[in-house]
DNA sequence: TCGATATTTTGAGTAATGTTGAATTATGAA
DNA sequence: TTCATAATTCAACATTACTCAAAATATCGA
């Protein structure tokens, strides 16, 4: 990912309402949600949904499938993640042993996607997984 | 952190001219950057960057320390793993097993700062480190 | 104190962004 | 076909954000 890119990505998310809607589509998951829903949930006026969606779209965070006359957006994960990959790379390739901040919660994300998977001792592997600083 | 503290700290670093500022500070470490260092190497105007560095600086993600006529700038990585955090937070509470991608980077950037620590085996626990989907 | 250096502040001009109601397009059902 | 629903596009407006030169502030050395 490129630096213009990047800020591309940030600036889509730099805004409240914007940030409000990408969220509830990444706890929401891969079905998506309804225009019509998103805007309920944010309490938001449909034409400014509709220029906000489009911004998270044309920044690669989101996209939309047509079903019938209802249009579903999904979050894109990988899009995502190829943003924090950009954030944190920085820190690697700098001074990594300062990052420690940076790295804990990075490590307590992948507790919690192992947690997920194997369904087993959920506090004792999250603790195990700490960096200790 | 709340919404509206993470879109103002995404906004400020929405603009690729703070962003570049941002990452070189990263990079720098804890000892900071002179103004007219950052100045010199994002190739800015001496009053744009002022400006930059103020949105920075109010975001929480950068400080600023006097030395004599020159003033070092910081990043704070604690400002930054906060809002890394609050990016994840939504992937651990909706649907965990969806965000691997975004788990692996995470790995990654974890197993980066172990090869630091322990200067042993990089390539190896780096592969071993990284979830497999 | 005076001059030089480093940075910020101010003020102005320009560009970009966000919001909204009204009009438009697309789909499905009767 | 006609009507109702879902969402987008349009056009206008208000607001905010960005950049820069010039002036102001702060610090240091002679």
């Amino acid at each position: 990912m490129k630096i213009n890119d990047a800020a591309n990505v940030l600036s889509a998310l730099a805004l409240e309402g914007r940030l409000a809607i990408f969220r509830l589509l990444v706890k929401a998951g891969p079905g998506g949600v309804k225009a019509g829903d998103i805007a309920h949930a944010v309490s938001a006026n449909a034409s400014t949904l509709s220029a906000n969606l489009n911004v998270l779209s044309h920044a690669g965070l989101i996209e939309g499938r047509r079903d019938g006359r209802a249009i579903y957006y999904a979050a894109r994960y990988d899009r995502m993640s190829d943003l924090l990959a950009f954030l944190m790379d920085d820190c690697c390739n700098g001074t990594p042993e300062i990052c420690l901040p940076l790295i804990n919660i990075a490590t307590r994300a992948a507790s919690c996607a192992h947690d997920q998977a194997e369904h087993e001792e959920t506090t004792r592997s999250a603790q195990a997984a700490s960096v200790q600083a």
